[in-house]
DNA sequence: CGCCCCGTTGAGGAGAGTCAATGGCTGTGG
DNA sequence: CCACAGCCATTGACTCTCCTCAACGGGGCG
């Protein structure tokens, strides 16, 4: 569970007896290969997901067949509020690499919430991150032209990627073909590759084989794609919210079976 | 707090008893005018607000004064999960109409939830339709035409406003500029005029004076925008989960001060 | 070897943006 | 009561980003 750990270690340091009861979580282990659906627009999900290893996509698809990949999963990412209202999904998950998954019923899960303010509250960091990525997500698609989109995007991958791994690679291996690209950022593939052709000859990014982007120089990057972490949240909470934390992982005492 | 427990009655109907902890809840009435900001990015909030009346719009603006909106505010909506975590809000909330809005510290807010398993649950659906309407706005913004795009928008806001007020009216008063239309959609404000005149010439809207709009035929504009309201999620929860949103609820114990 | 998926590139087209002028409505002040 | 300012919607003319259709080529894999 480590890649969790790891994550949220950018937010809160916990000791490791605070993570004993997500280590004792009783969970499951499955392994998605690239293509496999982890949730079908429709089902009723009843579990909490962390990725431990690859990436996965959450997306809708329209009435004629367009996509529209709403976000990335990426390791330590955790899954979904949702699941703990007994809702349909109104959208799909697929693996897009092999994936390594952890799968955790929702009451077991909200059980450990209640047990820890520490772990809720990191949690709950966790949740608001998430919403926070889509709405960032939104002002991107809205109002920002294709090279920005690209850069942005692949600026928060990389981010988000070094954050959770803890690698800090200045090579992304970003699994992303141009058509996924392509509906991640409301454009079409053929323009993504025009685009990053255009971003390669300016020096932005290099690619090698398999995916494999080079940031060749992040500030000039985030400057023209006017990136900015702010909205990761990428910092560490007041005491006081522990507190409070914990509170509300309480407060959640009843969504268990 | 009528408007909330009606918003909220579309998916559970809770006992005037169950209601009880919430009306009980120490808080302030404040009043904004068209134009007042609720929250400004970079304000660390503390508290949750409730809509009670008007109109809101939650926008972040670009380093170049464009302005792209990434939700409505509408009566019986609350926000913000942000303020349980002690960050800092990485946009703004503006009123748009005159609002009157409750403010409630968010330690107070939280032990609410705790008390009580259904204002727990009910709560937490509030949040989870709230992403998902976030979500929504991406597909709309990254793969629909721009008369999609605002059919698309016009039949959430009615649905929404319906839901919220239980006026079931055929004319929706729509208190937006078309740079609000704009900015929420992606699109400028001359090409959302000539859009929304080709959809009164089509017969899809007629507007009054002051915003009022009529959605003529529902069935035919909510066909050609692809609209389908699934993903507001407007069901009832199964009983289990009520006991599943008091544990949520409790494990958020550690967040109040 | 041959297929398929993917990226690339070209040519032409369309949807949406930009710039600018006009006119209505509202509110304010003389 | 009228004049004027300011805001907003509309419309026209022109531009540009991005889309569509299509062809080609490379790499992986059976």
């Amino acid at each position: 569970m480590s890649v969790f750990k790891k994550r949220l270690g950018q937010y809160v340091t916990l000791g490791e007896d605070e993570w004993l009861p997500f280590d004792e979580l009783d969970h499951q282990e499955q392994v998605f290969l690239a293509g496999d659906d982890l949730v079908q627009a429709g089902d009723e999900i009843r579990h909490v997901f962390i990725v431990k290893e690859g990436w996965a996509i959450r997306y809708r698809l329209l009435e004629d067949g367009r996509r529209q990949i709403v976000n990335f999963m990426l390791p330590g990412d955790v899954f979904d509020l949702q699941s703990l209202a007994d809702l349909k999904a109104d959208h799909s998950l697929t693996a897009i690499t092999e994936c390594k998954v952890l799968v955790i019923a929702s009451n077991v899960f909200v059980d450990m919430l209640q047990s820890s303010a520490s772990l809720a509250s990191a949690f709950w960091w966790s949740a608001v991150q998430e919403e926070s990525i889509l709405r960032e997500q939104i002002v991107r698609i809205g109002r920002r032209s294709a090279r920005e989109r690209i850069g942005h995007l692949l600026l928060e991958l990389h981010r988000r990627f070094v954050g959770a791994t803890g690698m800090d690679v200045e090579r992304l291996t970003v699994p992303l073909t141009r058509a996924d690209i392509a509906d991640a950022l409301g454009l079409t593939p053929v323009h993504v590759s025009r685009t990053m052709s255009a971003m390669r000859r300016a020096d932005l990014i290099t690619e090698g084989r398999g995916g494999e982007i080079t940031i060749v120089d992040r500030d000039k990057l985030a400057r023209l794609s006017h990136f900015d972490t702010d909205y990761l949240h990428l910092k560490k909470l007041h005491i006081a919210s522990d507190r409070r934390a914990q509170q509300i992982g309480e407060s959640h005492r009843g969504l268990a079976d």
